[in-house]
DNA sequence: TCAAAAGTGTTGGTCATACACCCATGA
DNA sequence: TCATGGGTGTATGACCAACACTTTTGA
């Protein structure tokens, strides 16, 4: 046990998270497995990493294999080691989270379609999955919700053009809470973070929207100067409820 | 490559970075290496996971080996696995930090002396350190940065008892900044989380200050509740100096 | 009596929250 | 003309930041 040797016998994997935005709801591309162990259940995206691969890409590779994109925002979130989790041996795996434009890849079109689907991610986190899987699937979406709400990130789910409404939608499946309209539109809009695009959607049975794109260089710049995103993650409200429950129990 | 035997050749470790806090510094132990690879160079600690070891298993027992202490507080932070990080083989590792109680190991009492000791954080930032052990500790040290703020993880480092200005200072030492003593007093006291022990500092040739404690049978049940613990992470000069460049940049 | 740190309140400003109506479009 | 979502402003209150003097102890 103790010669150097005896420990190189062990494998990792990488697990990639990858969620898109549609339709109001966050989603997961989950895959279903075609043979044990697992056989049938739905999975995370992943393989075990080469020899002479690095993490970050083989988590790439996992992403482009399966979706045809490339230079796609990742995240390493957390690595998942216990013993017996993997039944072919000692396989670890980190698992990373990756953020697509949901119209960049439509599995519909794909030959996987019956065994590649994205899924809402409520609806996956209710579902037994293969693995270790629920668990990997719940930390790196509480990792997202924490992320979104410090870093500008939402916007790689979006299409390169929004509107105010899109963007506040995907806040709201995110954080899985409801947000005031003018509050919102207020606090994104003063961070001059948007570029007006001077366009408006079409063909909607509704006054349409303004559409708006992130600035991206600008942040980058603003960041490098020490400036933070940052949203608030409660409402008063619920603060309020807080205190005072605070009080009941002091 | 191909074969999944092939896969299984990897070997992974932890490292745990210990931190303490002592005489307003923050502290990390450090262990020179006395042999090759990088002999003669300080490293973190860490070592193989056994193949029938869980991870933080293992991350306990580097702790436990070094210090004999059990039952710490321990945080997973990232996995670093480059391609050549080992120059012995593929080997990753997972990083985690531990927050010590410094006055409960103090390896000037130990036979490792010469070995293991205590650095200021900051020079051991600045010193090489074996492998990629540099960036290790900036990203441990980032992390605790981020934790200290949301979570009242810093109690962890002081004794059972002590008093208001202790906590500032640790919270200065790690969020690197000067805080205002009225308004930190205030913030803390706020929370209800701190029991006032009825007891006042011996010995010190000023004022003595009262003693306290940290309530966190009190904190898990908020926190269950709903309760966040946030300090806040930049002064209002500072968010001035941000608004006003934003401004000039706009 | 001196040095050293403990302890303590108020004010002004900023920012978050709450909230309701009119507007533009397609059907 | 109706249904649908887009777009807008203000008043209140909470919280944060700034700031200086008195108190207690040991030497």
């Amino acid at each position: 046990m103790n010669e150097v040797s005896n420990f190189f016998k062990s494998a990792f994997s990488v697990d990639n998270i990858i969620f898109g935005f549609d339709e109001g709801d966050l989603k997961v591309l989950l895959i279903k497995r075609g043979q044990a162990p697992f056989k049938g259940l739905w999975a995370l995206p992943g393989d075990l990493v080469y020899p002479n691969e690095d993490l970050e890409t083989a988590a790439n590779r996992v992403l482009d294999e399966l979706t045809g994109l490339e230079n796609v925002y990742l995240e390493q979130v957390r690595t998942f080691g216990a013993v017996d989790r993997h039944p072919l041996g000692r396989v670890i795996t980190i698992a990373y989270y990756s953020l697509i434009k949901i119209a960049d890849f439509s599995p519909h079109a794909s030959s996987f379609a019956q065994t590649v689907k994205w899924h809402n991610v409520s609806q996956a986190q209710k579902t037994k999955l293969a693995f270790d899987h629920n668990i990997i699937l719940n930390t790196c979406f509480n990792a997202l919700k924490q992320k979104v709400r410090v870093r500008p990130v939402g916007f790689e789910l979006l299409p390169p053009k929004f509107t105010l409404t899109e963007l506040q939608h995907l806040y709201e499946a995110i954080l899985r809470t409801k947000l005031d309209k003018r509050n919102f539109r207020k606090k994104i809009l003063s961070m001059n973070l948007l570029i007006d695009r001077n366009e408006l959607q079409e063909g909607v049975p509704h006054r349409p929207a303004k559409l708006y794109q992130f600035d991206k260089e600008r942040y980058q710049q603003l960041e490098a100067e020490g400036f933070n995103f940052e949203l608030k993650e409660s409402t008063k409200k619920e603060r309020r409820k807080k205190l005072a429950e605070l009080m009941d129990n002091g």
